[in-house]
DNA sequence: CAGAGTCATGTATGCGCTTACAGAATGCGC
DNA sequence: GCGCATTCTGTAAGCGCATACATGACTCTG
């Protein structure tokens, strides 16, 4: 590799100054053809590439946007779990990169996992223009402090953070109302009224709106229900679903009528385990998940689900970046709430084909 | 967002030469605790976040590698298709993403759309310590000409373009013994003989490779088969495949014994088209597959395929990078085969059940 | 208590580029 | 051929940080 060639060496070479190297790939038309080509096979003959580094230093900008996303790699998850978690943040990268792209900027992505060493924000942030950052992957606080000088979105969190109410952009998605419609159609469609919701251990706003949705339908209907969710799984794996169901079926001699899982891994999860115990599915227990998982679509029987947007989140995100980045800089913080649809399928009763895709929310 | 604040206004604020800013950071041990703690309150109170251009400038160093990806984005393809082919590139970014950073390094990703305008090489080039490049992304002629420079690595492609050897490090998987292989196992074990071979339009050379390693398989055990696929698909995604499957079993008046699929996607394809045929697989005709994409466990019958390591590619293409950025210059160009595993499942006639994983290749 | 040795901090320079500004070259009308 | 408007190109000053080197404050030894 040695040392890189710069624009000094180009200039030399060509026998021009660094201003009209520099020139020829900013603004190429304001040099005379006949010394732009000199310059370029200069660059060609050295392997020039110009340093995005010094370039960014020089312009103060990178043309860079950043997404930071938790990495939910355990040893102790089985990989059929792990690619599930990991569509999630798949989708967000790839709606981020189109958008991203279209606006002429690249992406860089950072994984955090769980209590890393160093902060990756910094590293991350010191690099980009703008960033968007997964709900729970980087300390409300540390982002604070961020947004002050770059814009940052954050991706699926809550703008509460205990009883403090942070500054930030966000992007959400109707989990509540989502969970509402679904629950609302299987107490008033279905006629069903024993609902057990199976939730998470780890705190997750996510999961405690859809938690609430569930709740708000329930009371609607007059459908007694308790304060908490019927299970809370350790994780949200199809292992943990699996075995939600399976305790909630031992609980009280019988299995309630439906499930309501918080995502569709557990709602596979527990498919599988009521297929062990010989109950069928929806007759004997009907069962939803939350997400729209590829997979969802592919297990028998299909999954009555929440369809969370994830592609147009990531898209979202990179425009709500770039609004800030070329507009008034005072504005308020933004929250977006992009809107879900509850897709009806097999798993509720409504029948193998899909039969209705309702839009809810935002 | 203002000015950000810098190195000086830190050092103001605290009372401190920006040198000692700049130690506080880079090495917190050099300076006295008591000392350090000004600095970094004073960087917190003002939002301080170093910049990575100005630091990857005076170290000349960025800390981040990139990757080059096609983005198979097509209006007319449709969504599933889509989300399939994604999911080549999405392992990789994962593989990548986890390798880089256990090196502690961040991942820059860019798409190029098929002629895209300007050159995304030298906007990713410029700003990364090294970047993988997946085959056909990008010229070969303009890569040759940054590697001398910087490490790239080019993922899946042929290290011969015409009739030119280039000069890149590689990686690729064993798509020539894969695919003789699994075409050996039709032959030999299921006792097929009139084999079809579904392949591509466009030049890929994988496909390339995976046609002579059927072809390799069919001469080996003294099968006739002409030179060239039996189809070429215009593009690989299921609908291309369930018209492949068509037009195969139209021309003879009776479908082969066996479609060799030059991907999991179109053999997908002609399992539906074949099931509206009424032809049942594998007892009328077995399918075959290549790639290994979760869907081909999911499908009726379960589809035999050829798995390829996409993982693990992204993880060895950063293990080279990072390889090649710490040590000896002068290296010879490497080219690295991973090794590849037929899945044998339910489209050959090896029952529901994965049979047997036999790893293939180097 | 002088001199050597440590440790903490400051000074000064350069990384490779962009970009005002100034200056040279070219074209035009007369 | 001259003066002036237009290009085109060069000069020079940073951009924010890392780091070699110099300096100053102490501690330790004899």
């Amino acid at each position: 590799m040695s040392t890189a060639p710069t624009v000094y060496d180009v200039a030399e070479r060509s026998g021009v100054s660094i201003a009209t190297v520099s020139r020829v790939y900013r603004n190429p038309d304001s040099v005379r053809a006949q010394t732009r080509e000199r310059v370029l096979a200069a660059a060609r003959d050295l392997g020039y590439v110009p340093s995005g580094n010094a370039r960014g230093l020089a312009s103060r900008s990178t043309g860079v946007l950043g997404l930071c996303f938790p990495d939910y790699a355990d040893p102790d998850t089985d990989a059929e779990d792990d690619d599930a978690a990991m569509l999630y943040s798949d989708q967000i990268i790839r709606g981020m990169e189109r958008a991203a792209r279209r606006h002429g900027y690249a992406l860089l992505i950072a994984a955090s996992l769980k209590g890393g060493p160093e902060s990756l924000v910094a590293k991350v942030a010191g690099r980009v223009d703008g960033f968007a950052v997964m709900a729970r992957t980087v300390p409300t606080e540390e982002l604070e402090g961020i947004s002050r000088r770059r814009p940052v979105v954050m991706l699926a969190g809550p703008r509460e953070d205990g009883d403090h109410l942070d500054h930030l952009d966000h992007i959400e998605v109707a989990n509540f109302d989502g969970q509402r419609e679904l629950t609302r159609h299987l107490i008033e469609d279905h006629g069903l009224r024993r609902l057990a919701f199976v939730g998470s251990a780890e705190e997750s706003p996510d999961v405690e709106a859809r938690f609430q949705g569930f709740l708000a339908a329930c009371r609607a209907a007059g459908v007694d229900t308790p304060e908490e969710p019927a299970v809370r799984a350790a994780m949200m794996t199809q292992a943990e679903g699996a075995r939600a169901a399976d305790a909630l079926c031992d609980r009280d001699g019988r299995p309630p009528q439906a499930l309501v899982c918080a995502n569709d891994q557990m709602a596979v999860g527990a498919l599988h385990a009521l297929e062990r115990r010989r109950l069928t599915v929806p007759d004997d227990v009907a069962v939803t998940g939350f997400d729209g998982i590829p997979l969802g679509r592919l297990v028998r029987p299909t999954l009555t689900t929440v369809r969370q947007p994830m592609l147009r989140m990531g898209e979202e995100a990179v425009e709500l970046l770039v609004r800030r980045l070329s507009g008034t800089p005072g504005t308020d913080p933004v929250s977006l709430m992009l809107p879900v649809t509850v897709a009806r399928r097999a798993s509720c009763g409504c029948g193998p084909e899909e039969q209705t895709a309702v839009a809810i929310g935002a």
